[in-house]
DNA sequence: AAGTGGTCTAGACCACGGC
DNA sequence: CCGTGGTCTAGACCACTTG
């Protein structure tokens, strides 16, 4: 069957299924489910959903809108809609300290940094009181987008006293590989993580929706001399993540 | 200055900007900020605001969705938008296993439990896998919202081996309270945590917008002997929960 | 140049809440 | 009853990608 035969209205838009835009969403979700519309595959047109279904463009537009919050269909602004391959998920330990690319290393991932801000900078308020520095000191800091796979994973903005790490331009992959070298690897970090919809900027990046929903992350890690060695804040993809705890009593 | 006042379009809509609808949210969201539109207070209704600022309601409609989704605004209909009061977030370990009531209990807040589901049913093959059972077994199941001083927090659905929970309609409010006091309280558990925007019928009961994040949590526990005690999906509300680990090398 | 998604408008009617 | 948000339409123009 062809989809636009599938999307022809008789038979599944009507009156009891509440707004229309719902039923259509629901009836594309099948499609992709169902297979008639296979990864990388191209809706119709707007315009041509419209016309098959006789429903408004405008209506149209927000039915596929959803699907795209949801990370299952991908719009390109004068190319067209496309259904997204599903992403295979991670998982991340919250027991254990790990580096992010020593931790896909051992999944046979392949990682690629994108460098947004490498260097030296003044220590924010915030930074200052967290690293338990002086106001007017400075740090380093690392903020990257990193990719596994060829693909965008997380956002990264760590931020490091000076004499921890001295030189950020030498870290080209893993952060904790320098640290490990300079005997000033972390052995025990504190982390926050929350659930938020993405902003415009950030999911550009990470290359999903406005809106989608995101795990966003603060870590404060530890020398073992008690010392804070590293603040980070990331936003990982809530469709690639899941982080995986141990609970005891 | 009044709200209108503040919205009319001269200053602050322009060309540069961006599309219309951005710039108003973003205005609104300064106004908001500034303490001009404190929370509980209403946004002038969006017929007036698309007066106001010469903007059509549809624009000015997607403007306030976008700030109902990221949970700043609540509209009802029939009635009006009001500016939401800020959640103030509640902190979870990651590391103890501990229960919401208890935890609630500590904050000095009171906990309710909406039912809606609770009673003993036949093992779906999924409950069947993780809980070690034979096919055609049944299972105690426990579904509620949860709620802590008065707001919706969580949905939570945790389902049981009959022998661990023979009697669901015992637990009224700490499931694990029940469990503790028949001897059979779990000890360890793993739980996997994932970021996803909120469905239309979870964000009703959680009381948020749909498209919202939350924090999907499947939790497994078992008892001292290594036995599945446990196995419970819940969905926290993202703009009430952080949930704290603590990592180790 | 043609086709696609992105933005925007003016106007209509419905559903719900409160007076 | 009236005012509110919720849904929907037909049509326009812009921005971008692709052949």
């Amino acid at each position: 069957m062809s989809v636009t035969d599938f999307l022809r209205p008789e038979g599944w838009l009507g009156e009891g299924g509440g707004p229309r835009y719902v039923q259509l969403r629901r009836r594309l979700e099948e499609g992709i489910a169902a297979g008639l519309l296979p990864p990388e595959s191209s809706l119709p047109p707007e315009r041509e959903i419209a016309e098959i279904t006789d429903l408004s463009r405008v209506t149209v537009r927000r039915a596929i809108q959803e699907l795209v919050r949801d990370g299952l269909v991908e719009q390109r602004q004068g190319s067209g809609s496309f259904v997204r391959d599903p992403v295979t998920r991670v998982e991340q330990s919250l027991s254990r300290l790990t580096s992010f690319t020593e931790d896909m290393a051992s999944r046979g991932m392949e990682t690629t940094s994108r460098w947004l801000e490498r260097g030296v900078f003044l220590a924010a308020p915030e930074e200052v009181a967290a690293l338990g520095l002086a106001d007017g000191d400075q740090v380093a800091r690392i903020h990257r987008l990193r990719e596994a796979g060829g693909r965008p994973m997380a956002l990264e903005r760590a931020t490091l006293p000076l004499d921890i790490l001295p030189n950020p331009i030498e870290v080209v992959t893993s952060l904790y590989a320098v640290l490990d070298r300079a005997g000033h690897r972390p052995v025990r970090a504190i982390q926050k993580i929350s659930a938020i919809n993405v902003a415009a900027p950030e999911a550009d990046l990470l290359g999903v929706a406005e809106g989608a929903a995101g795990l966003r992350i603060e870590r404060t890690s530890f020398l073992p001399s008690g010392r804070v060695a590293e603040l980070t804040r990331s936003l990982y993809r809530g469709d690639a993540y899941d982080f995986v705890a141990e609970l005891r009593l």
